[in-house]
DNA sequence: ATCGTCAATGGAAGCGCTATCATTGTCGTT
DNA sequence: AACGACAATGATAGCGCTTCCATTGACGAT
């Protein structure tokens, strides 16, 4: 039975010409009833919509695209979808684009620049109405690609001085500054950082901690690895730690995966938090609030930045490219302490 | 500065015709050039080649599909990308297809079968060479379109009697059964479920499980949330289950996430896993072994089940549409047991 | 009765590319 | 010297749709 299902499928698909054909219309008709149905007496109009829905019929977008020169479609890059960062941000894209009529084209560059590279080119053949990116680190190449398009593009979770078209994010070397400083406000001295350098973002804010750490004339110390961020690779980071600085009294992790496993490990080793090591990890992952001890985070506004990126590429589509005062916006970061950092004051 | 980037921006985009006009030679010659350059000779190849990285060409592939009908794209639809389940199903599917020359457009139904039927039309509206999907509840709309679409479909996750044309996926009955079977083998005898309806695989599971308990005289104990399975949303649960039946002995979790969030509450509320409550999970996610307990968990074969997919997808495309022997496969799934459920026997 | 207006439809051209076939020129062969 | 074979290039005709403009007929205004 399934077999006689594939035997005779149809080889052609149908076209607006054989719904044309099929309605006794001409083929201009069909597609009116499609996209202005206002325009076509009731009668065809619905003459057309059975033909339609008989023939199975489905648009072919990409001779409609190729026609209008107009595709409905963001091509976005992101460099992971494993990370939750990513999905709330792509969330409020969709919540956004979808009602407006857009559709969303995802592509994920897997923390690699020639990946990323390759993502965009394959994006921009798909002729989108706007770029998003993640970061602002893009290829030469990439970014030549980019200014060509003619399409807004956002470079979006970072901020820099340079930006190709738009910037929305927030400032990752403010946020490693902030880590170190919060930690030692609540009188950490021997602080660590673990981290995952495949994400650049990541290794700015690095940079940042290390470099407050040693304006502050502190070693800095730092365990990273270059495997993607992970729940395990947090276990195993800190197990690393621990073997070589056993004196460690507070550690910032550079992804919350990475803080869940570290907490973990702790829980294995029987070092408790936050009495013998602080803890903090960074964006603010559901998990955090709910973790036990739960986690303080750096939180980062991956949904309200989604939105707002959202909400720019339409204003500027819908006003023939006229681009808004501000390039770059900043959207700031927040440290929700919670009790992962609450160490009893010392006596 | 930036602005004149903008200003300067071409308002038409290069075409194969702009190359081909710079490089003096003819449009045929370009498009061999990129296709197929070992026809053209080399002088020309580089003074092609030249010109198109001169004007920043990117070939449109909507013109270039609708001319060749050939669109080298893989529509995939998935009911979650937060979920990591769905992660390492891409996972695999990409790196079968990007090397094979096919490209991925994913989609999002978010677990609603109106956002599936979209989504579905809206990829077939791209034409790809092949439609994977999620599930085997597909609307009837949803089937007919993939039934006349004339390219191969796969159903996965699941198994089904009815397959729209080929199936790869696992028993989510027999998964239900055997996690009964196991906590009982255990000697756990007062069990709950949590679980959220949401997912269609897990409404599967939870009917086995209770069919199960039923059958053995049991109690059948199940709590329900209809929000999207999460880690908050696990906590939760557990809280409902006991405060409602303070003597379960076993909790089963129809998600990871949710058992990790019921391992947090049982934790803050100072139950001890496992030797006041047994806890499981399902996917068995990457964060379940380095859990503190290690949480037991039924894994399934998600990136197999990609692989698989991927490359029977490839082999019917490359044999011109010819189906192999088995539309269903079955690819399993195993009990990983760790410290969540080793309970010490009772003396 | 004649005109302009407007709603409802259709015809034709073309979006940027590829498939197909035709055309050129260069060989080696007899 | 004439031929076929073949490599290298170009001309042409669409792919399925939309855009633009032309056509038709019904209607109210003069």
């Amino acid at each position: 039975m399934t077999d006689k299902d594939i035997s005779t499928r149809p080889r052609r698909r149908t076209t607006l010409g054989d719904v044309a054909q099929r309605a006794g219309v001409s083929a201009v008709t069909v597609s009116r009833v499609l996209r202005e149905p206002h325009l076509v007496s009731e009668t065809l109009r619905e003459r057309v919509a059975t033909a339609a829905s008989d023939l199975g019929y489905v648009p072919n977008r990409l001779a409609s695209a190729l026609a209008s020169a107009q595709t409905n479609t963001i091509g976005v890059v992101v460099p992971s979808l494993t990370n939750g960062v990513f999905n709330d941000f792509l969330s409020a894209l969709h919540n956004v684009f979808l009602p407006a009529g857009f559709q969303l084209l995802v592509l994920n560059s897997r923390y690699t620049d020639a990946n990323e590279e390759k993502a965009i080119a394959t994006l921009l053949g798909h002729h989108p109405e706007a770029m998003i990116v993640t970061g602002v680190d893009q290829t030469p190449g990439a970014r030549r690609m980019l200014q060509h398009a003619g399409v807004p593009v956002v470079q979006v979770m970072e901020l820099t001085d340079r930006p190709i078209d738009i910037n929305i994010g927030l400032s990752q070397v403010e946020a490693g500054h902030a880590a170190l400083r919060f930690l030692m406000e609540r009188g950490c001295c021997r602080i660590a950082h673990l981290m995952a350098p495949l994400d650049a973002r990541a290794v700015r804010r690095r940079e940042a901690f290390e470099q407050e750490m040693v304006s502050r004339g502190m070693e800095p110390l730092v365990i990273a690895s270059t495997r993607p961020t992970s729940v395990p690779l947090g276990a195993e980071l800190l197990a690393a730690l621990i073997e070589r600085h056993p004196d460690v009294d507070a550690v910032w992790c550079s992804s919350d995966n990475l803080a869940l496993g570290a907490l973990f490990e702790c829980d294995r080793r029987g070092i408790r938090v936050p009495e013998d090591i602080s803890f903090m990890g960074f964006n603010d992952l559901e998990f955090c609030s709910i973790a036990h001890p739960a986690i303080t985070s750096v939180a980062t506004p991956r949904y309200e930045m989604g939105e707002r990126t959202a909400e720019i590429v339409l204003e500027i589509i819908r006003g023939s490219g006229k681009r808004p005062e501000e390039r770059r916006i900043d959207m700031g970061f927040e440290i929700r302490e919670r009790d992962s950092t609450r160490k009893a004051p010392r006596p």
